[in-house]
DNA sequence: TTGCACACGTTATACCGTTACACAATCGTG
DNA sequence: CACGATTGTGTAACGGTATAACGTGTGCAA
């Protein structure tokens, strides 16, 4: 299997979380996907977090914090994946994923001024999409 | 009436939780505010949600949602209170509250370019603070 | 073999936030 | 003034989010 992350070997559980949110058009909630895998044998809140864990930690799931839900990382390269933007639309709850290298400069200037050691940011952009803005 | 900012009248529930935040070190819960004034008369989470809820929107408050918790804001000014990113210590806890325009513009610049329209930034940086980092 | 690391499964519980309903105070306007 | 509209309040019940504390099984390395 090739290159980096992407390719772990994932646990039937991690898979299986996986999937379901490789499938869905936008993000999940743990208790959502937990939902659509009753069917497959799980059955309980923790063995989806548990997998959640994992697959953010692998780089392949990202965890919005102002929504309490996940998205399937859709980022080619995934990596910098600390550094993730995410524009929210409040109307229709499209993720636009977005990493720009200015904006990290940016905010690892601003850590280094405040002698702040930088480990994830957590950037959160909520408005409407273009679908969903009125002309 | 809303107007000034800083020196609304506030309701006696909106000044308990208030004075709860304003003497505060750090960032704190909605359940924990509840226990600390549950003397003062308030016994339910619901009495608490709408007093921070009202106090946000007056932008005396801050909700940090990696946190699901709540700071009182200390910024001089209070404006630009839609775009206040935060510094988190995943140690001590402690909350550095910076605005800076140049982040700002460049958030702006990138909700542009994707046609997004911006309401509110969520920017919450993770890390130690200088106080919590070995040398 | 023994110990360790890790995934898994289950129950229970803690924590976060809202819905629904009812009542009181305030205020603007006719 | 009287009326309705708005806003704040109080309570109970509930639903959504996340973890603690068990215990099991497996693979692997010392």
């Amino acid at each position: 299997m090739p290159h980096g992350h992407a390719s772990e070997a994932l646990t039937k559980n991690q898979a299986l979380v996986m999937g379901a949110l490789s499938e869905a058009t936008g993000p999940l909630s743990a208790y959502t996907i937990l939902d659509q895998l009753r069917d497959d044998g799980l059955r309980a809140p923790l063995q989806v977090y548990r997998a959640l864990d994992k697959l953010v930690e692998f780089g392949l799931v990202h965890r919005l914090e102002s929504l309490n839900a996940f998205v399937a990382c859709r980022q080619p390269g995934c990596d910098s994946h600390e550094r993730t933007a995410f524009m929210i639309c409040d109307d229709c709850g499209s993720v636009i994923e977005i990493t720009d290298k200015a904006l990290a400069r940016r905010l690892k200037s601003l850590a280094q001024d405040a002698s702040f050691a930088l480990k994830k940011s957590t950037i959160e952009l909520r408005g409407l999409c273009a679908a969903c803005t009125p002309m």
